[in-house]
DNA sequence: GTACTAATCTAACGGTGTAAAGTAAACGGC
DNA sequence: GCCGTTTACTTTACACCGTTAGATTAGTAC
């Protein structure tokens, strides 16, 4: 029997509502803060009830982490029309470090969550997203080191685009994910946040770069 | 009534016990798989004997940290051979990711589990072997960035070892947990983990120094 | 020998994710 | 309008988790 048009409409309504009152749940107070039985009863569901429209709990983080990645890729969209590559590259490694401090939560589900992947394979849709700029942080990132890399703006030893996206990758989310963890561990004495993320940002690229110097002319 | 001798060394080899069968577990299962019920099973005891030598479970995990912190510090002290300052940040670093790769989780329990010193705050002794370099990796990274940057080898620009080290130590960590928590991440086109690792560390060292070819003779 | 202490046990509490079985309502075909 | 099927939900239950309380046992001190 095909559902009809109105049980199908309800259907993503009260799975909205599941999606919703976890993402509250968990920007507040965190992961670990999330529990079927607390999600069912703040809809005044039961918890079984949560797998007539999930398989698991891993499922339902899995479609906030989708709605996550879409949200960084959409915060990045306003640096495209940076025109320098190089002064975008830096732009977006800021950028990147801000929205994990800003969403310390959804950072953690993002990119600190282990075998998430394995959890909830990406759907072909999925993967075809990852793959456009305007939908995949990463992609946007790559693209824009690809347009570096094209005007050769990077040292003639740096030639592959993927590895270097990884690197640069790699640095920020240094950065964010130790402010996550060990952020407000008292005995660290941790230089203010926007400084190592302006050291790591810099550094990098200057590393990278073919002249050092420009970097100083446009930032 | 004081403990007599024979008592406090038994005592002191049920902790070691509890202590070498949670790391046992740990090591071959991940942190995860680490209960109370399961530590005390494989060594003949039930769970609530554990609170007879540990507070809870978060002192037990806390130890087999404190304990592994000292094995990455010992890991580092060969490197302190290496005349050249800078060239020994580029080992440290990787070095670093190769513990990361190789013990992922010890690494996992040490740097990425948060809120980890919140649970157990380190002792004063702890503190103090916190700025000890031979006890402490990090504390061995700053010694050796200071280092570089008495002798002059750094950027005017940059003059702050604690800002520095704490640069250092997140582009490495970005590497290692990135490769940590998506290392298997089949759709991520990984380049391999020891060119990320040197692109990473000649990069920021790169980016840093006041003569940046003088890297390319060193290493 | 007795009093006390420390180590360990069993039993239990409240929590987790999840599976199985039952119920009530909504639907399509006749 | 009725019947069989499907869907959405319930209650109940299982196996696990960290942790606490109370009883029990062994060992030491006097």
């Amino acid at each position: 029997m095909a559902p009809s048009e109105r049980q199908i409409q309800e259907q993503a309504a009260v799975k909205e509502k599941i999606l919703s009152s976890a993402r509250e749940m968990f920007v507040r107070d965190g992961i670990e803060a999330v529990s079927l039985r607390k999600i069912a009863e703040s809809i005044g569901y039961t918890a079984p009830a949560l797998y007539t429209h999930f398989a698991d709990k891993g499922e339902i983080l899995a479609e906030l982490c989708r709605q996550d990645f879409g949200a960084l890729a959409g915060h990045f969209n306003k640096l495209a029309r940076i025109a320098d590559p190089v002064e975008r590259i830096y732009r977006i490694g800021l950028g990147y470090i801000r929205f994990a401090h800003e969403h310390p939560n959804h950072y953690r589900l993002m990119f600190m969550t282990p075998n998430l992947g394995k959890i909830a394979p990406p759907s072909e849709a999925d993967i075809a997203a990852m793959n456009d700029p305007d939908q995949d942080a990463y992609a946007f990132l790559r693209h824009t080191v690809r347009e570096a890399l094209d005007a050769g703006r990077f040292c003639s030893e740096y030639k592959d685009a993927e590895l270097l996206t990884q690197t640069l990758w790699a640095g920020v989310h240094g950065v964010a994910s130790l402010e996550i963890t060990h952020g407000d561990c008292p005995w660290c004495d941790w230089r203010a946040l926007d400084r190592r993320s302006k050291v790591m940002c810099g550094a990098m690229l200057r590393g990278l770069l073919k002249n050092p110097d420009e970097l100083e002319a446009t930032l």
